[in-house]
DNA sequence: ACAGATTACCGATCATCGATCACTTATCAA
DNA sequence: TTGATAAGTGATCGATGATCGGTAATCTGT
């Protein structure tokens, strides 16, 4: 008598899309807390409290779990910097945009490391949507041009002027995803007092966006 | 009749620890070439050309493999780092000591993902010997011990006297570690010309670590 | 030359993984 | 009441990391 059910589905009326959601969220912490590949699909099932193949009837796959957690978390990073980033005339300024996309990354570890710490397929990032990275439409790319556009501003008003400000940038970029990645990555490493060590750091990348020397 | 064999075990005599070497070669390539989740065991055997029990003879896990690489990368790199970091007099000086540091990351990006930016157990970096980073003989201190070294010596000298010592340190590192590992984690955004980003980050890196402003 | 111990290795097998299948149950519209 | 649809399940698939008992080749001592 196979697929007999004792317990009833559908607790509630129109439970339709909360599952997804009760899966989404079970996944980011667990996802979080134990690594892409420390969880696996049977375990988010059951914190769900639904069966494994239940899970498939709202993803594809797992991945495509995970890469509906990375491009919330862009579209979550984007709106924090589309708020917060606004006049960036002095470095106090610049450093505080800055520290957005930090703080964001600090606060939500989980988010962050599904982001852009975990290796996908062949090694890669795990991207939803096109595969192409070039594609602006890609998720992460208008965050990314929002910092563009705080230093091609900065360019405009004569500041920075010796480098390109497509360069300079890459090299904030990187020099934050640095700090986050690492504090989120190596909990166990014997870090300065975190808030010196963020307010340092940005206004060390601020200062480099806005130095008028070459 | 189980166990029969056709082919003959030991091409060749005293082959005993280079089978070892075989297996952490293969292994370093694909782990560098799918990721670690990506490669399996029976892969791994079948590019050395044994059957996968094998593999458990000469380590207990997989991730004792990854853990090997993990520990050569970082001796190659403390190696590198010893033999290249001399006087930090001039701005120049300071830059290219860093840039031993990048060039390492991004000749082998096989090594540094493996000891970088694979996601272990649980979500942390997989380590090699004590679980325990507070603990200086965890392969990755000594790295950066040179480095702390390094600005501490600027310090010393009058440089960079505004900021604590193991803060800019870590700044510093994580500065460099941001751009290797989104340059090797992020191969199709479309950044600016490898050579002149890189030159420009360590130039950035260098002059924030010899500043004499706050 | 021979016997025992050691080294190096393999086939079979296990629990678990991501994923798919056929099937059942609950709800709602006609 | 009936048919369609939404939601969920147990059984099962190939692949994975790991373990087991057993086999063939080599070495050592006599």
């Amino acid at each position: 008598m196979p697929g007999t059910l004792h317990r009833s589905p559908r607790k509630a009326k129109g439970a339709g899309a909360e599952r997804r959601e009760e899966i989404l969220a079970a996944a980011l912490r667990l996802f979080g807390e134990y690594g892409l590949y420390g969880v696996s699909t049977r375990h988010i099932a059951q914190a769900v409290g639904v069966s494994q193949p239940t899970l498939y009837a709202y993803f594809a796959s797992k991945d495509e779990i995970a890469a509906e957690l990375h491009a919330r978390a862009f579209r979550e990073l984007e709106a924090r910097l589309k708020l917060g980033v606004r006049d960036v005339d002095t470095l106090e300024a610049v450093a505080a945009s800055l520290r957005i996309y930090i703080d964001f990354g600090l606060e939500n570890p989980d988010a962050y490391r599904v982001a852009f710490m975990i290796e996908g397929p062949h090694g890669r990032v795990a991207v939803a949507g096109p595969a192409d990275e070039s594609d602006v439409s890609v998720p992460g790319h208008t965050a990314f041009d929002i910092l563009r556009r705080m230093i091609a501003d900065l360019h405009a008003r004569g500041l920075g002027a010796g480098d390109d400000p497509e360069r300079m940038a890459q090299s904030i970029w990187a020099g934050m995803h640095g700090l986050v990645s690492l504090l989120i990555a190596r909990p166990g490493f014997p870090w300065a007092e975190r808030e010196a060590l963020v307010a340092g750091h940005v206004r060390m990348l601020a200062a480099m966006a806005m130095r008028r020397d070459g």
